[in-house]
DNA sequence: CTTCTCACA
DNA sequence: TGTGAGTA
């Protein structure tokens, strides 16, 4: 379930494409890169290639508008959404560290010199 | 032919 | 946001 994702992240699709796709002008999908809603790679050719959730992103920044939000108020949308994200991954980071610490702590206070002799070294307890 | 940047009788 | 100019 990681590969899509990968596929969903390559940039193949040319502006023209995204026109058709997203029912918006070049003229705003550039406008709305200019303000930072969005980051579509370029080819060597300096021609700018969007993948498949950059045409998610854009349709969502359509309904935003035409719900009546501004561009300034869609970038906090996704500058907050970051910011969790952000949360997420040191929440998941800082709960690594403490199983860490149990599992040195639970081999020491096991007497064990080393994890050679820990019985259970291949399972994953915590 | 498509896309890019820039500018506005 | 539209559109035309001049490129690449």
């Amino acid at each position: 379930m990681k590969e899509k994702e990968l596929r969903r992240s390559l940039a193949v699709l040319p502006i023209g494409t995204v026109m058709c796709l997203t029912d918006l002008t070049a003229r705003q999908i550039r406008y709305y890169e200019k303000h930072e809603l969005l980051k579509p790679e370029r080819n060597p050719s300096n021609r700018r290639m969007y993948s498949l959730n950059d045409i998610d992103k854009l349709l969502e920044i359509k309904d935003y508008l035409a719900e009546g939000m501004n561009i300034a108020g869609i970038k906090e949308v996704y500058l907050k959404k970051a910011a969790k994200k952000k949360k997420v991954r040191e929440q998941a980071i800082s709960d690594e560290k403490v199983r860490k610490m149990l599992r040195d702590e639970f081999v020491n206070a096991s007497g064990l010199k080393s994890q050679h002799e820990f019985s259970f070294k291949n399972t994953r307890i915590f």
